[in-house]
Formats: C-alpha cells, structure tokens, sequence
DNA sequence: TTTAATGCAAAGTGTTTGCACTATA
DNA sequence: TATAGTGCAAACACTTTGCATTAAA
C-alpha cells in the first residue's frame, strides 16, 4: 500500500470508520486524477468494481467531514480534490469560461497577500474568517490564444 | 413607477423582451429584501400573486444574462442579488458557517486590494481575469458574541 | 460478532422545459 | 396581431436515504 494510504487509513479509523475497498478505489482515483473530479467522473472510473454512485457520494462526504478532501462548487455542481497535508484556509481556483476548465491557482506569494487581505476584511468588519475560497473567472491562456487565430 | 424601474424597463426592452407585471413584482421584491434571495425565497413573496416558481426562475435567469442581478453559488443554491448599477467585476460575500447568514462585505479600500492582486494572479498564470467570487468563511460578529456567553 | 458500509432503488432537492393559454408591444 | 411570457405539471440533474445484505475490526 501507498506510503500515502497508510496515514489516512489511520484517520478513517481514528474517526471510527472503516477503511473498505471501495474508500481505497476511489482514493486511488482521487490521487490519480490530480484535478478537480466530480462525484460522477469518480463514479465513472470506479463502477466496473461494481461500486455504486450511492457510495461515491457517501464517501465524498466522509472524506469532507474528516478533512482528506475538500468540496468546491462551481455553478452549484460540487467538485472534489484532495487536501493532502496541506490545510491551508485559502483556495484559488480559475474557472475558464469558454472550455470550462477548472485551474488550481498556487502561488504562495499571492497567497500570503490574500490572507492579509482577509485579516483586513475580519478586522475591518468584525467577521472570523477561518476560510476563503476564492473564484476567479475568465479565458485560460489557451483560449486566449484560440481567440486570436 | 419608481425612478429606477424605468431605467431597467428600458434595459428589458432594450433586449427584446417584455416589462410584464410578474417581472416588476419579481423586480419589487428583490429592492426591498436587498439581501441575497433564493429563488425559492423570491417565490415565496410572490406566490399570492399568482405567480408560479417557473416564472421566478424563467425571470432570474433573464435577469442575469441581462445584467441586472448577479447570481451567486452558496453551497450548491443559487442566491440573487440585484447589482444595480455597479457593474464591478469583484464580489465578495461571507458566509457565517453557524447562523448561515451570507453578508455582502463592501468595502473600497479592500476591493482596490483584491482587484490588484487579481491583476498579478492573472499575469503570473497567463489568465485573462474577468470576474472574481470570493466567498469568506467563519463566524459573524453575532454568532462570535454567543459563543462568548 | 458487532457495527459500519455497501448496492440498489426510491425519494428528495433545486432547476428546466413542453405546452396550451395569455398579455404585452 | 405577432410574439414573448405565463402557469402548470412533467421532466431533469444532482444528491440523499431506507433497507436488506455484506464485510471490516
């Protein structure tokens, strides 16, 4: 098993849950995937190990509740990405939308930046700001540059 | 007929459709909640009107594409704001993850902040930016009281 | 051997659409 | 009077849930 797997077995388990084959498919997927998947993309890679959709939403939500991934919505359709060991409260992501791809924005430099921003925000406002997702919208270099031709 | 109304008459026309009374109710509610509506919310207001919750989201989708509210993904829901006529291309909202209150944070100095940033992100990635959501996270000044008591 | 987890189908949401009818420009 | 708009119900897409069964600790 995966180097990866072990420690977040222990935290299923830790939580008391059970670390199923199912859970481990679809972590598979989830680090093989490396973008943003949603529960139906999860489920069409996994359902020829005779999984359900039922269980691919369950375990999205477990995963959630207990922090391995994080859940965003785009146009109210949720999307899933691992969290890793990195939990940091800011998330950047870049909606194109002319191919409607989905680009993770990291850029630490940036990233400081905003989260003074949102200090700011707390302060100036009287808000605790324990999380930030930010959307950013527009034309991907790519299809920037298809506008041209 | 209110001041405002005519102008966005106007804008209605302008794009080839028709100021019906069940737009105008719609558009009444939406100045006088001036917060975030669902539309389910919206219908709730309007319903004794006669108007079905088809038309409500027939209107708010019409709404947007013309320009006069801005729809915003809260969790998978769509909530509607009217933009009036601050066509800005930065919406920051917050959400109290405990009273579940969504609060429009407004304010200049912060705004300036972020949209520069945005400018940055946009250069270092190659991503033309043309809009950005930022949707905060955490306690509101009420909630962070209670949790005192 | 206890208890969480599963697959399936049914039920629940939020939203859109087809259709005959209505009302606006 | 031509055409967008309406209400209603049915359809749709995404997600959750009830239940009998299975499998992990």
């Amino acid at each position: 098993m995966k180097k990866e797997f072990l420690s977040i077995k222990k935290l299923i388990e830790k939580n008391g849950y059970k670390f199923t084959i199912q859970k481990r498919i679809i972590l598979e997927e989830l680090f093989n995937a490396d973008i943003h998947l949603t529960a139906k993309e999860i489920y069409s890679k996994v359902k020829n190990n005779n999984i359900g959709l039922a269980t691919v939403y369950r375990t999205m939500n477990l995963f959630t509740t207990i922090g391995i991934i994080k859940e965003i919505h785009v146009d109210g359709i949720s999307y899933y990405e691992l969290k890793m060991y990195s939990k940091k409260p800011l998330h950047i992501h870049f909606k194109c939308y002319k191919c409607n791809s989905i680009i993770d924005v990291d850029n630490s430099s940036v990233e400081i930046k905003y989260l003074k921003l949102n200090r700011e925000i707390g302060e100036n406002e009287k808000l605790q700001i324990h999380d930030a997702n930010i959307m950013l919208i527009g034309l991907c270099d790519k299809c920037s540059e298809d506008k041209k031709l």
